[in-house]
DNA sequence: GCCGTTTTCGGCCCGACTGTTTTCAGTCG
């Protein structure tokens, strides 16, 4: 087992163990642990191998004990017998926003519901009304969350899909007589959230056989369809999997009708048929005969068009710009030269200020700026006026000492229910830059919330507004806001509204930032990173601002490092 | 479960909200 999986494991005990009843002191320091495993730089064999476990902080030996074991075998006894104790569905049940280890357990203990479909009809039944600590709106919640997570069944985060579809295609692109592969359908649109993974191939010959490998990939659980083009298959974590075998010489307009969604191939199909040519999945014609063409951009080529990129293939206009020649030359990763929003052990992230800045430095970045909970933020380790102190004189010090990447002194400063940020104002003078976010108070109705946000906004110490709308995709709606309120101010006060590359979160959505752009807001790109591998989540955020057609300089973090100093030090109140 | 030490146990983050209760348990971040 790699360190993931083993993190999800250690993940799944705490779970189970809260479910248990357990002390919450002891299912926290299985949560702890998977967290800090997950964000783990070092080498885990080499840790296991040298009995070196327990100094990773918060592995003590019954952990390092557990780590071992599943490290070497894959397997886990006391999980074995863990699991045993409840039903297979129960830890399902947790997913419904409200219920918690609590609830769901004299949901188990006293009526033996365990899954989604027992309980919604106890619901409707109105037999929870009788349970001690529920009522008729504790009812009417779970009810409510159901609806939700049925709506969101069978999708995953655009990361969970994604992982999975390169090995697929690695190991697609391995098959003997495979010429060529891609992946296709909105994971090739970079969507935030994905239904099916879809995969495209040519070969030369031997489709059967290439077929009869791919049904058989490890992790399959399940051949939907297998035929003599094309197969469907689910694997283990649930998601299906499209595989699409065609002829070389098809290839391009194959992979062009997989990825588009169904309005721009529509839009396109059209255009080609007002030229007097036909275009489908098997290639661009004219009368019977097809158009010898050898790639995606030859095609757009011979139908008068510019490329377009497979992410904005989203029928929002593209097509009409491509013709003109004016599709915008999107961002990319290379273009990014340093990131904000990072978090270290001064508050919630599992690195010191160091690690995380040479993680920074070796991703090719030349600025961390570095943003740490604020005092509200008890139960991330918000940092006290006090705390904030020490930390600045550390950053002084580390930027004397370490060449090539200077951190910034920033901080994620909460917003109160007010609307006014966390510290007095002599001490937000002194940051470099200010993100400001709400991490509390979700339930306030629009025209609250709005006003909430615009006072941040209006803040003339806060630097960017974080996560706008607090969603986590497939977990938690955002709350309740005026999206054209917050863009308005944010343009008028000159306020940066950043792009959470989180992909749990990938929030501003991306199908408000060229609508945001076009009123004169700028944007950053923040990995809200709490380790050093959560530092490369810039990626997730580089393909939604490429969805949101977004360039360089609509991105603050595309400048250099003088020149950022310099827009920070002008944007501050102070000059 | 971990951790630290005034070390082998006791503390571990805590405040706010919701929906239940009638003083508080559970959930959330």
């Amino acid at each position: 087992m790699d360190k993931k999986e083993i993190a999800r494991t250690l993940e799944e005990i705490g779970t189970l163990l809260e479910l248990k009843g357990e002390n919450p002191f002891k299912t926290r320091a299985y949560h702890n642990a998977a967290r800090t495993l997950e964000g783990l730089s070092d080498d885990l064999g080499l840790l296991v191998k040298e009995e070196r476990l327990t100094e990773i902080p918060g592995v003590g030996v019954a952990l390092a004990e557990k780590i071992t074991e599943l490290f070497k075998t894959g397997k886990l006894k006391y999980l074995e017998n863990l699991k045993k104790e409840f039903p297979p569905g129960l830890p399902g049940l947790l997913c419904i926003p409200g219920l918690g280890p609590k609830k769901v357990k004299i949901l188990f203990d006293r009526m033996e519901i365990h899954s989604l479909g027992e309980l919604e009809y106890a619901c409707k039944e109105n037999r929870l009304l009788d349970l001690k600590g529920f009522g008729a709106k504790t009812q009417e919640n779970i009810l409510k969350g159901i609806e939700y997570t049925r709506k969101h069944q069978g999708s995953f985060r655009f990361d969970q899909a994604y992982e999975t579809a390169e090995w697929i295609l690695k190991a697609v692109q391995k098959m003997p007589g495979v010429l060529r592969a891609s992946v296709g359908g909105s994971l090739r649109r970079r969507k935030e959230i994905i239904h099916d993974i879809d995969i495209v191939a040519s070969a030369r010959s031997g489709v059967e056989k290439i077929m009869d490998r791919f049904t058989r990939l490890s992790g399959v659980e399940e051949v939907l369809a297998k035929g003599e083009t094309k197969s469907s298959l689910r694997i283990a974590t649930g998601i299906q999997v499209d595989f699409r075998v065609v002829s070389d010489a098809e290839y391009p307009a194959a992979l062009l009708y997989f990825t588009g969604n169904k309005e721009h191939n529509t839009a396109m199909r059209g255009l080609a048929k007002t030229q007097g040519l036909k275009l489908n999945e098997y290639g661009l014609f004219r009368g019977e005969k097809r158009i010898p063409l050898k790639s995606e951009e030859e095609i757009f080529e011979a139908l008068g068009l510019a490329y377009i990129p497979p992410e904005i293939r989203e029928a929002e206009g593209e097509i009409e710009w491509a013709r003109k020649g004016k599709i915008p030359d999107l961002i990319e990763e290379k273009d990014i030269q340093g990131v904000f929003h990072a978090h270290s052990t001064y508050s919630d992230g599992t690195a010191t200020i160091e690690t995380m800045a040479s993680a920074a430095q070796k991703l090719g970045f030349k600025y961390l700026g570095l943003s740490d909970h604020s005092q509200s933020a008890a139960y991330a380790g918000g940092l006290s006026p006090a705390k904030l102190k020490k930390q600045w004189a550390e950053i002084d010090e580390l930027n004397r000492s370490l060449k090539g990447i200077k951190i910034l002194k920033g901080i994620e400063s909460d917003i109160l229910a007010d609307g006014s940020l966390d510290y007095p104002d002599e001490i937000l003078k002194r940051f470099d830059f200010v993100i400001a976010s709400i991490h509390s108070r979700f339930q306030m109705n629009e025209e609250a919330m709005t006003r909430r946000l615009i006072k941040a906004l209006e803040n003339p110490y806060t630097t960017m507004l974080g996560h706008k709308t607090g969603r986590l995709i497939l977990g938690r709606e955002g709350y309740a806001l005026n999206v054209d309120k917050i863009i308005e101010t944010a343009a008028k006060r000159k306020k940066i509204i950043e792009i959470n590359a989180s992909p749990h979160r990938l929030d501003m959505d991306w199908r408000y930032l060229k609508k945001a752009r076009d009123k004169g807001v700028k944007f950053s790109i923040n990995p809200d990173a709490h380790s050093p591998e959560g530092l490369k989540d810039t990626f997730y955020g580089v393909g939604i601002a490429r969805k949101g057609w977004l360039i360089p300089a609509d991105v603050i973090n595309t400048m250099p490092l003088s020149q950022i100093e310099s827009f920070l030090a002008k944007e501050s109140p102070l000059s």
